[in-house]
DNA sequence: TTAATCCCTATTAAGTTACTCGGGATTAGG
DNA sequence: CCTAATCCCGAGTAACTTAATAGGGATTAA
């Protein structure tokens, strides 16, 4: 029941770029230097973020990414879902597969129903400016502060 | 996010047992057949089911299986715990571990942390009990149900 | 023109999952 | 006591997933 690095990685670069929106491009050098993530592998992952309509690219030099929208408008279950699929517990409570023909018959639905609802709930209430909140707050009370764990 | 098969097939061999408690031990090749597990796979995941103290066996001859404790006094977070380890969506997050050292510096920890408490509730809020009457519900409209997917 | 940057596809080592295989220990019933 | 049914245990393994790495092409500011 982890999420992998995918979708960490993606949620850490999702804020550093919520920490610095407004400010122009950011590179994704500068992003997986900050974060102390590999660039190639930071590059694929933020190029589906791309491709989901949740980044935009400047190309060329003095290029690099920036958030499409502002950072409460982007709900942490967008980044999940796009790096790690759809939010299910397991296959049969999957929405958008919804794979299971026996749910009629199955006791146990009801129980992963519920854990992918509070698990949504949770991820798509929280924003990149929730993060940024506590992203300041830490800030504040400490000068190294680094963006990242 | 997925739970692998052995916190689902876990989960079922735990309802299957529930539905029977108090019914003498059943015999692991009951449980496989009628979840649909294989027999041998489903031994792995009852010894560790065992040695944590959820189910006792009887050996030998008419032996089987059958809940150390009642329905309504199982937890389903339990069995998750046993077959899948902590429930933890990040290892940063993870209680009994705890091997982020920088909790202090972390802006997302708070989502991470946020996510693993309602998961945990859920989990833990739902009994075997809670899966019993919803599989009474499916028997009583459905003859040919089977207590599985 | 050059260097910085985004963009794309292929490959790969290590780890995990979901089993299978084979055999030993225990016990109810005949 | 014998036998079949059952629990118990550890080793092996094929397929899949993860977390990268490698190498190069396209675009653009300076």
């Amino acid at each position: 029941m982890r999420i992998s690095t995918r979708g960490e990685y993606g949620v850490r670069a999702m804020f550093d770029l919520a920490m610095h929106y407004g400010q122009g491009p950011i590179s994704l050098k500068i992003i997986a230097e900050r974060q102390g993530i590999s660039e190639h592998y930071l590059e694929q992952l933020i190029g589906s973020l791309r491709k989901a309509g949740l980044v935009t690219s400047v190309r060329g030099a003095q290029g690099g990414y920036q958030l499409a929208n502002a950072p409460e408008d982007v709900p942490i279950g967008d980044i999940i879902r796009t790096l790690e699929g759809p939010i299910a517990p397991m296959d049969c409570v999957d929405i958008e597969s919804s794979s299971c023909q026996q749910f009629n018959r199955c006791a146990t639905r009801v129980l992963w129903e519920r854990l992918r609802d509070s698990m949504e709930k949770v991820l798509d209430e929280t924003t990149l400016a929730t993060l940024c909140q506590e992203g300041m707050k830490l800030q504040a009370k400490d000068d190294s502060f680094m963006y990242h764990i």
